[in-house]
RNA sequence: GGGCCGGUAGUUCAGUCUGGAAUGAAUGCCGCCCUCGCACGGCGGAGGUCGCGGGUUCAAAUCCCGCCCGGUCCA
């Protein structure tokens, strides 16, 4: 795809005289001021700039990133945007990403597909976000890269009834900031033509560079993608981005952009590691060359250095050394910043999701941290992240002891998962040596990374110490990415896909009015039928709950003209409510009675409340990482996942079992409500988005009394005390990180209680005790089992023993062995007493062989050789395999020991025949 | 969500591929010898529902299926 040259001509670039060229380099077309400007002027790895602000910086003054913000900000807000608070860095309301990476994230998809309009019209945000596809590059560009950053954006979203802004003004705005309020001259402003696509949207784009550095990307989002087809969009959104951390860096000129950021947060870290720091003039060379770096899972480090000591004329190694631990420094700056972020807004570190990024960003810090030799700081420098950055977020302070808390368990997970490696490593390597092999295997170091959690990395350096060698492919990642090929996506559910396809059918129908939010306590209603479809019928109002939030669909009935069918189910498509009938169907323009099966509906919205009052206990027992991972209301059971680092004690479980009763015995009140979204933010804060952010400018919000409040679109009680009562049933662990509460409310909560106690009683029947004795009848009872083996062993020792001498008294001597051979029942001997037996037999006469058949259902032998016996060639496999046969099965073992058996107990004389045979068949 | 690894003595593990005695190994524990005493060393002993439940088999720690618990990689 690409657009034309139409796309991107504005009247701007005439007005100012800007001349459209292509770049001989990268073939980019771009649009500049300076007729002599041959190449597109950005640092990239194709070399068509170096960065020239480095030390001489284009704008007035130099702006601190707080200074950058705010100029931002303001300057947009005069220009009639209205100013928006930033959103979660975890983007909870998405399932296609974890992290919100741009500023257009909080607006995508509802706004941008228009299900909701806009909190303003044209708005201006700067969003703090997260980006991991980066990571390894983070430090070696200088700041180019980072995991997380703030990005500006200043966004209009153009109706078809209602345009705001397009290309032109967007272009112009950028222009005039960049110009008027940082000072840049126009001439320095270069514009380049590019496409934007991502998150299913797409668009041209125009990025701005200045001094050669990307300052910010303006991006006409105009279409989505469909099945590789870009279909315009209806909703035409100005999606701009700039990098204040890159402004920042701009306007100070200095090395890097983490001096830039940090300030004297980075020299700190310099001043822990003890380095001195490097020519600063050699420096400065390297940075403006900087953007020739880029790493990526192909090109390590060390080409790049190789690239850049050409340029600047030094050695690659010597550069290398010197630089290396600078970079690790950045490094270690972006990520301590970054998983402090995550961890207040209380990410826990987990096996999936945007917890396992999180994991990775610590682990990869903890080995940045050993490469400097300061891994005890970690601590220290997260401190000073908490400190440093709570004056522009102030929960960061307020969620310090979480931070440190979580990052502490993770810390001490990642230290065992290395002392469980390095145990793994040594006993591998020593069993390699044995081989004679001292290098490990390639399939080896990929199976400790994947199974096991060790880079190469780590393992070399363990290696080391046991003075082997490892050879680590260029392409190693990529080796277990093959491992790992893409699983099939799983399938819609069966309803889901029915609405897709009967869209069309209701999408002209107006909104359902919606009783069970008038009134959670409507059961029977009329209503008017407004279309009917198979065997879907859509009312002009209704009081079926219809499936969301965790929230089952009401079942019940509707009645017309004297007929009745079932509700089977309700799904929501927009804001109209479908019900699904099991039966006849009403007529369009009928009138009909709807009847709710209450008993069911009321025990979703105990359930629900519930769930509600259990979060707010988790949280005030566990603390406030606790986040809702999702939840499920069933008129049975019920459970909430939530995050929390560790597993729940019996002693937590307990304690939030009885807060919830608490609460529930209080009788509080519970309210719903709308609100503007933005001002139920500012009074609760993001914890309300416990399930996700809800879609609407107004939101619906639950507040049980002083104890929980979310937005939530579920039917709820009036009050606690109608729950009646809270019964945590178990706790499982869904993921590391995730812990689920299994629990039943009123009705099912007595039934789970009396099932428990039906089991004691029944436990207690078996035993012939009181109930209350169980526990200690029990614990006798395994001592006394305990003991009764023990004793059962020494007894049938001392009759192995017994039996030994007695048979061998009836031993027949057959070409120079003693044969012992006996067929007994099982009552008189198990097979295990056999094999003892023989074992004592061949213990007191070196030259005996014992040959004992045990008879029960079905026969098992035991062939025992003496030592001596053994030396005239007699092999128990062979006596073993051949008695076997006779016994209709099989049988091995080792030369001296060997078991065997089979079904046909008949055969047992045979077998014992067969054994005399076979050693009188011995040759001599 | 998917893949991989693991669960055996108080602890760390071997044995599992290729079914056949758990004389399992080391460490820790207890006792004895050595010593004035301790450490070391030597000898002996206790310590196991082989995660749970099914199945296959004459026979399962071992093979198959399901579950539980832990670890880890990928999306």
């Amino acid at each position: 795809m690409q657009f034309s040259e139409k796309e991107y001509h504005l009247p701007f670039f005439d007005e100012y005289g800007y001349v459209r060229k292509q770049c001989p380099k990268c073939g980019e077309y771009f649009w500049t001021l300076n007729s002599d400007q041959r190449l597109c002027g950005e640092s990239t790895i194709h070399g068509c700039a170096d960065y020239t602000f480095i030390n001489d910086p284009p704008t007035r003054r130099k702006y601190t990133l707080r200074e950058m913000r705010e100029a931002f900000l303001s300057f947009f807000e005069k220009n009639g945007h209205k100013r928006i608070k930033p959103y979660l860095l975890v983007a909870r309301w998405r399932d296609d990403l974890y992290f919100t990476n741009a500023s257009i994230i909080d607006f995508q998809p509802y706004v941008t597909e228009g299900i909701i309009p806009p909190p303003a019209n044209p708005l201006v945000i700067v969003q703090p976000c997260v980006r991991f596809p980066d990571i390894e590059s983070v430090g070696s560009t200088f700041g180019r890269h980072l995991t997380i950053f703030e990005m500006g954006g200043h966004h209009a979203f153009n109706y078809p009834e209602k345009q705001v802004y397009w290309k032109d003004e967007t272009v112009r705005f950028h222009h005039e900031f960049v110009t008027k309020v940082l000072g840049v001259k126009d001439e320095e402003i270069i514009y380049k033509e590019g496409i934007w696509s991502g998150g299913g949207n797409a668009g041209p784009d125009v990025e701005s560079i200045i001094r050669g550095l990307e300052v910010a990307t303006l991006v006409f989002m105009k279409y989505k993608v469909v099945n590789g087809e870009f279909v315009e969009l209806p909703i035409r959104t100005v999606d701009t981005g700039y990098g204040i951390e890159r402004f920042t860096w701009l306007s100070q000129g200095c090395i890097s952009g983490f001096e830039a950021i940090y300030g004297d947060l980075l020299e700190k870290i310099r001043m822990m590691v003890g380095i001195e720091v490097p020519d600063e003039k050699l420096l400065a060379d390297i940075s403006r060359v900087s953007g020739l770096i880029a790493i990526s899972k192909t090109s390590s480090r060390a080409e790049n250095w190789r690239r850049v000591a050409q340029k600047v004329g030094v050695d690659a190694r010597e550069l290398s050394k010197m630089i290396d631990p600078l970079v690790d420094i950045y490094a270690v700056a972006d990520h301590t910043k970054c998983l402090t972020f995550l961890l207040a807004e209380g990410v826990v570190p987990s096996n999936v999701r945007e917890g396992y990024l999180t994991r990775l960003l610590i682990r990869r810090t903890c080995r940045l941290l050993r490469n400097l030799s300061i891994e005890d700081r970690l601590f220290d420098i997260v401190e000073m992240q908490i400190s440093f950055w709570s004056k522009d977020f102030p929960h960061l302070k307020e969620m310090r002891d979480e931070i440190l808390n979580l990052l502490s368990i993770e810390k001490a997970k990642y230290d065992e998962t290395l002392l469980r490696g390095r145990s793994l490593v040594r006993r591998m390597i020593r069993e390699h040596k044995s081989k004679g092999v001292s290098e490990i295997p390639l399939e080896d170091l990929i199976n400790l990374y994947d199974s096991h959690g060790l880079t190469p990395e780590v393992v070399s350096e363990m290696a080391e110490e046991e003075d082997v060698e490892i050879r680590i492919p260029e392409n190693f990642y990529s080796y277990v990415a093959e491992r790992h090929m893409a699983a099939p996506r799983e399938e819609r559910s069966p309803i889901a896909e029915g609405i897709r396809d009967i869209e069309d059918e209701f999408s002209d129908l107006p909104e359902t009015r919606k009783l069970y939010y008038e009134d959670a306590y409507v059961k029977e209603f009329k209503a008017k039928v407004l279309r009917v479809s198979g065997n879907r019928v859509v009312l002009d109002k209704t009081a079926f709950y219809p499936e969301g939030g965790g929230q089952p669909a009401d079942q019940g009935f509707l009645e017309f003209s004297g007929r009745r069918s079932k509700v089977k189910d309700v799904q929501k498509m927009g804001g109209i409510v479908i019900h699904f009938l099991e039966g006849p169907v009403p007529d369009e323009g009928n009138e009909v009675r709807g009847i709710i099966d209450w008993k069911r509906r009321i025990s979703l919205m105990r359930s629900h409340t519930a769930t509600h009052i259990i979060m707010g206990a988790a949280r005030r027992v566990l603390g406030e990482h606790v986040w809702q991972a999702g939840a499920q209301k069933g008129v049975e059971r019920s459970r909430i996942d939530f995050t929390h680092p560790k597993r729940l004690s019996f002693e937590e479980i307990r304690k939030i079992e009885r807060l919830a009763n608490k609460i529930v015995g209080e009788n509080r009140p519970v309210e719903v409500f709308w609100m503007p979204r933005e001002e139920a933010e500012r009074e609760y804060g993001f914890r309300i988005y416990q399930g996700g952010v809800v879609p609407g400018r107004d939101i619906r919000i639950v507040k049980v009394k002083d104890w929980d409040v979310e937005a939530c679109g579920g039917t709820h009680c009036r009050n606690t005390g109608e729950i009646g009562i809270i019964k945590i049933i178990r706790t499982e662990r869904i993921q590391d990180g995730v812990e689920r509460i299994v629990f039943s409310v009123g009705e099912s909560a007595v039934n789970a209680i009396q099932e428990t106690e039906r089991r004691i009683l029944q436990i207690a029947e078996l035993l012939n005790v009181q109930p209350e004795k169980v526990e200690r009848t029990v614990s006798n009872l395994v001592s006394e089992l305990r003991y009764l083996r023990k004793e059962k062993e020494k007894l049938s020792n001392s009759l192995a023993r017994y039996l030994a001498e007695k048979w061998l008294l009836n031993s027949e001597e057959i070409n120079g062995v003693r044969l012992v051979s006996k067929i007994v029942n099982v009552e008189e001997a198990d097979i295990d007493l056999l094999i003892k037996v023989s074992a004592e037999i061949v213990k007191r006469e070196e030259r005996a062989v014992s040959a004992l058949v045990c008879v029960d259902n079905n026969a098992r032998l035991v062939v025992n050789v003496g030592r001596e016996a053994l030396k005239l060639g007699v092999d128990a496999r062979e006596i073993a395999r051949e008695m076997g046969s006779k016994l209709g099965g099989g049988g091995s073992g080792r030369p001296n020991f060997a078991q065997g058996g089979g079904t046909r107990i008949e055969g047992a004389k045979e077998a014992i025949e067969k054994a005399r045979e076979v050693i009188l068949s011995l040759k001599r």
